[in-house]
DNA sequence: CCTACCGATCGGTAGG
DNA sequence: CCTACCGATCGGTAGG
């Protein structure tokens, strides 16, 4: 186990903002269940968080960096393409586990992010996926992958990771790492030539 | 193309709401929002539907029927395992390529149907779910799919089935034909043993 | 971090 | 299908 740290109250309203927004939703979450969750006045949330928003992008913009900090070093690595992209999907899948609540709110509420924030969030989802797709379109120049479009490949392997928040749990038969190796081979059987 | 029908009010009021749950999400969508772009008054909306959780219900039910309409004649046939899940993703994904709008409702909104709804749209989905999962058992007595477990396999194959909507589009590169195609084997190859 | 409060908006109803 | 309206709740601010 790892020692508990200490958290400030700021830690605690995000927290327990992030799982309210995955259970529920982030429209149908208001300050005011946040606070009374946190045991505070909802008027008081306001000097650690200037605004409902500010929480989400916070979260959204938070799981966003640990992709980047994930895959980086992966892909700067001189391997063959499908060895290539099978650490970047055990990295990615690792992030949604580790922080399953937070990568639910990213998956499903960027959409309430305002303007500016939701460009940045779109202009930096699409760099990512762009990523992948690269890997993907030198594992078929190589003739490793199956030769279908690549973006459409690229939308297969989120589709398949994207859900694993959704029935991963720390108490299920199962452990992280069994389901990233596994859910990684499932991928990596989808696209490989036979 | 087909011939166009022509639309109750009622109708209309339907296909306007499920567009605006899926853009905007069942509860940041407010019945003002959705009187306006069908033109009427919010009260008159009332004439039509007693709610607005009797429209997502609806929604949520319709496909629902559509999933079960799909594969019962498929699971009634006398095939191998691997044939038959062919058969019946390719279904699936029908259902959600030809109703792209109310299946991300059915997926994204249940969990604000009301109690009742809820408890059988629940009681629905886990019915559905046990169909896949006793096909991919018996595809694994059989020998032609990996020794996996098969609730896991099953999450995945929903998965990756469950976001096509996302991005299908009928302007797309891809026919809705060759996207069931794809995605099926793309799914197949997940599972069975190399 | 709280009390007190703002204007806006919500789902829905009465009555025609 | 509309006018008129209800009580409840929303995100957020002023001021301490």
């Amino acid at each position: 186990m790892v020692a508990t740290k200490l958290k400030t109250r700021k830690e605690q309203i995000f927290e327990i903002a992030t799982q309210l927004f995955k259970e529920r939703g982030f429209s149908a979450t208001s300050m005011r269940d946040l606070a009374k969750q946190v045991g505070l006045e909802p008027a008081s949330l306001y000097s650690h968080f200037k605004s409902k928003e500010e929480i989400l992008s916070k979260i959204c913009f938070g799981i966003a960096d640990q992709f980047y900090i994930a895959i980086q070093p992966i892909n700067q690595k001189q391997l063959p393409a499908n060895e290539k992209l099978r650490q970047a999907l055990e990295a990615h899948i690792d992030v949604i586990i580790n922080n399953a609540d937070a990568a639910a709110v990213f998956l499903h509420d960027w959409k309430f992010l305002n303007e500016s924030n939701l460009e940045e969030f779109l202009s930096l989802r699409k760099n990512y996926e762009s990523i992948f797709i690269e890997l993907i379109r030198q594992g078929i120049k190589e003739g490793i992958f199956r030769d279908v479009n690549e973006k459409f490949l690229m939308m297969n392997i989120f589709s398949a990771m994207n859900w694993v928040y959704e029935w991963y749990s720390p108490a299920g038969s199962m452990s992280a790492e069994e389901i990233a190796n596994n859910l990684t081979n499932f991928i990596l059987n989808g696209i490989i030539k036979l």
